[in-house]
RNA sequence: GGCCAGGUAGCUCAGUUGGUAGAGCAGCGGACUGAAAAUCCGCGUGUCGGUGGUUCGAUUCCGCCCCUGGCCA
């Protein structure tokens, strides 16, 4: 029971994969027969009463199988990617602890990334701020602020796109914030050091007509389970709205706008697998990119195998 | 069977007063540092239903045929 709590890095095993790829499956096989502590990599899935639409496992799995950073926010509350990072740390030393091997296993590309190279020092989100930056954007237009953004960080200007309202946005709100710009504070050094080994697992179809019809099929599933009154009970509450993160995520959005009245509900459901579809081909652009990825095809029948063998491997190794 | 309206990109459609065509959606490629399931950027050759005719030239005009929808029998 004290692999893990050596000196040296500790392991931790990640798994990234579009949405629909069957990381969920795989996951709770994987839980089923080795010391491991899953700890969910979700943007979406950190919210409660979020279930059906965000592929959550039912609650007596989650139960049995107990999945870190799943379920730890009201929908009203936004999320971000250093508070992951925090509470990844948090989870990943708590699995060290307790002897398992954290497996760190979703979708949300840059929380992956954050973790394993870091985020710069920035300020977190600032309501007020934003709020001030929208008015003026409101009044102006976003490519006005990218003028402003241009004349005190060009460099970053450059980079973003006039009309990326999120971006400049930002850019603007940090300057603001700190006095600094976005372009300074990036370059400066980042000295958190985990002490944590990743080894990273691109889990993906091989075949992108499967996954479409995959996250096709999946959806119409989604919609027998009940999707539509769980987003109903989300709309009932009324302190929500469509702004917020937790509802403009791929098919609550879109059954949202139905529930509001602007769109039949068949249009809702189609825009719905769209814009899933649109999620995984961004997800696995994301994926091309990572470096220290090892892919494994989850249409493969040995796929789970070759799982199966990796965290073995590590397990293993910690072992001697 | 007759009349009418259509048949143009994977889908919905626009358009060419005759010089071989373009939007939205989809799809694809890409960017990505506290909203990331977000946000943004880029990519449009398709027997213009078929076939004859008129014309220097037809997807566009004319004839015939086929298909779809509606109305009338």
């Amino acid at each position: 029971m004290t692999f893990f709590d050596n000196s040296t890095a500790r392991p931790a095993v990640l798994i990234m994969g579009p949405t629909g790829a069957g990381k969920t499956d795989l996951v709770l096989q994987l839980a089923r027969h080795r010391p491991i502590e899953i700890i969910s990599v979700d943007s979406a899935m950190v919210y409660r009463g979020m279930n059906i639409g965000t592929g959550k496992p039912p609650p007596e799995v989650l139960e049995r199988y107990p999945h870190r950073l799943v379920d730890i926010l009201d929908p009203s509350q936004a999320y971000s990617a250093g508070q992951f990072v925090r509470d990844a740390k948090v989870a990943i030393d708590e699995a060290h602890r307790n002897g398992r091997l954290p497996v760190l296993v979703g979708g949300t590309m840059l929380y992956f990334r954050a973790l394993r190279h870091g985020l710069a020092d920035l300020p977190s989100a600032d309501p007020a701020t934003r709020a001030q930056i929208d008015r003026e954007a409101s009044a102006r237009g976003w490519p006005a602020l990218h003028g402003d953004l241009a004349l005190i960080d060009p460099k970053a200007a450059a980079r973003i796109q006039p009309n990326d309202a999120q971006r400049i946005q930002r850019a603007l709100e940090v300057y603001r914030l700190t006095g600094k710009t976005l372009t300074e504070l990036h370059a400066k050094p980042q000295p958190t050091e985990l002490g944590v080994q990743f080894f990273a697992y691109a889990w993906v179809p091989g075949d992108r007509e499967r996954l479409h019809a995959a996250i096709e099929g999946r959806f119409d599933r989604m919609m027998k389970d009940g999707l539509l009154d769980e987003v109903r009970a989300l709309h009932a509450r009324g302190d929500l709205h469509a702004d917020l993160p937790a509802i403009r995520s791929v098919g609550y959005r879109q059954l949202w706008e139905h529930l509001q009245g602007n769109e039949a509900l068949d249009s809702a459901i189609r825009r719905a697998i769209f814009a899933t579809r649109q999620l995984a081909r961004r997800q696995l652009i994301w994926l091309r990119s990572e470096v220290d990825l090892r892919w494994i095809d989850a249409l493969e029948s040995s796929a789970d195998a070759q799982m199966m063998q990796a965290i073995d491997s590590v397990l293993d190794e910690r072992r001697t």
